[in-house]
RNA sequence: GUGGGUAUGGCGCAGUUGGUUAGCGCGCAAGAUUGUGGCUCUUGAGGUCGUGGGUUCAAAUCCCAUUACCCACCCCA
């Protein structure tokens, strides 16, 4: 038997998944001052969403999908992102029916067959929102201040925000044109791979790594300049919205996204060190696309919560005390405390007063122990005397300061709420 | 898919040019007189040294293979 998890997954408990818990929640309460609402996919989808939503040429799709055939012989493929089965649910419930902008979030993980390293795993979890129903930027305005604003809420600091545009079907087709005659023309000072993908994807060579490419590709025509009127103008009343809301960004017409379904405005949230944390764009095609016969704009993005919880963890964001709760630990001394210390738990627990005692009839002071370990708030020791007299020492275990209080749930919470 | 590094008790590590019963710190457990934690001390449990071969009188230590993890490329969140 192999007790390790498979490759690039892993456990998540004890402290850090009290910081997972402690993040999601922020994400929530983020989520409802945007007015955007959960929704909870199926971790699995039919092979053929992901075929036509993100593009049967990008590298997810081709190399990187746990796709396999169940009992009933249908292709299923675990989900490698949130965006395609959100648009799936949206056209299947019938919600172009609601009141638009129909506004979405989604929390869990994704499936991606690739090489695990820092930030990046097989199974790894994204927060994304997804925001249906307008062509106009201020729906860009609304996911990116989303995103910045959580950020922000969270402490971090150092995010570059990096936007573009890719402009619709005709002028992105005119610039690929463009942009693949002056590759074309410079294809002997590229390095290899990006003369490979020449042909299929020439916009690839914009964001390439290689020193070469990129002294190349800095004299390369923009994709800015290639924008018809409208997309001009929608993308010039993007930034006048993220100006007027003190959003910092850059323009970056080098981003280059790997989903196929991006129109217009595409953007990347970065931090130092890390790949990017948040990515999305418009994708008003993803809809149609997808067979639904409707055709609806949208927005959104994807948040690799992984890298967001490295990046905390590096700038010491994470909450200090991030440790199971207990406000009282009861501990005995002889058989009759032990029965009544399981009582007077339970009584407190129905109070909602988070309690412990010995379930392994130690001593005292081993119990004494693991409360301190446990991190109680206070202490008792029923034994006894203290039965007897229907009341007990109680401890601060911070001060180490012990106080007489009766052998009652009521008086016990009493006295832990008036002792803070 | 490509390249580099690492693999020793729960965690973090040491193990010199191969040589007796494989160590240390933390953690865990019991105790240091009579019913009370955090400091200190004592004792204890726990490891087929990633796995499979090979060399040798002898291997955690050398060789080969394999797997996993880490880092980078690719790509992405």
């Amino acid at each position: 038997m192999n007790f390790q998890a498979p490759k690039g997954t892993k456990d998540i408990f004890g402290e850090e998944v009290r910081a997972w818990q402690w993040l999601e929640s922020h994400i929530r309460e983020t989520c409802n001052i945007f007015g955007f609402g959960e929704i909870r996919t199926p971790i699995f989808e039919h092979t053929e969403l992901f075929l036509r939503g993100m593009g049967d040429t990008t590298d997810v799709v081709q190399k990187e999908m746990y796709t396999f055939k169940d009992k009933g012989d249908r292709s299923i493929t675990l989900r490698p992102e949130g965006t395609a089965g959100t648009a799936r649910a949206f056209v299947e419930q019938g919600m172009y029916n609601d009141p638009m902008p129909a506004k979405l979030y989604y929390i869990g993980p994704n499936f991606r067959y690739e090489n695990p390293q820092a930030g990046r795993f097989r199974q790894h979890h994204q927060f994304g929102i997804e925001a249906f129903g307008s062509p106009e930027p201020a729906m860009e305005a609304e996911v990116i201040s989303l995103g910045y604003y959580l950020l922000q809420k969270l402490g971090i600091t150092g995010v570059t925000v990096c936007i573009n545009s890719l402009g619709c079907k005709e002028c992105h087709g005119e610039y690929r044109n463009r942009l693949k005659a002056f590759v074309g023309d410079n294809l002997n000072t590229l390095c290899e791979e990006c003369r490979k993908r020449f042909n299929k994807n020439p916009l690839r060579a914009l964001d390439c790594k290689v020193e070469k490419c990129r002294n190349t590709m800095s004299n390369a025509p923009s994709i800015l300049e290639s924008l018809d009127e409208e997309c001009k103008t929608h993308f010039e009343t993007l930034q006048t919205f993220l100006k007027d809301m003190e959003i910092p960004f850059i323009v970056n017409p080098k981003i280059v996204r790997g989903l196929d379904y991006y129109t217009r405005t595409v953007f990347e949230f970065t931090a130092e060190g890390l790949p990017t944390v948040i990515g999305g764009g418009r994708y008003d095609n993803l809809i149609e696309e997808i067979g639904s016969g409707i055709s609806v704009p949208a927005v959104g993005f994807g948040m690799g919560m992984d890298r967001l919880l490295i990046l905390l963890k590096n700038q010491n964001l994470l909450p200090e005390n991030n440790r199971l709760p207990c406000r009282i630990y009861i501990g005995h001394a002889g058989e009759a405390g032990y029965q009544k210390a399981k009582v007077l738990v339970h009584a407190l627990r129905n109070l909602g007063t988070a309690a412990e005692s010995d379930l392994l009839k130690r001593s005292v002071k081993a119990q004494m122990k693991y409360a301190g370990k446990r991190s109680a708030d206070f202490s008792m020791i029923i034994g006894d005397n203290e039965i007897e007299a229907n009341k007990a020492k109680i401890k601060n275990m911070e001060t180490g300061e012990q106080s007489e209080v009766a052998l009652e749930a009521d008086f016990i919470r009493a006295f832990i709420d008036k002792n803070q």
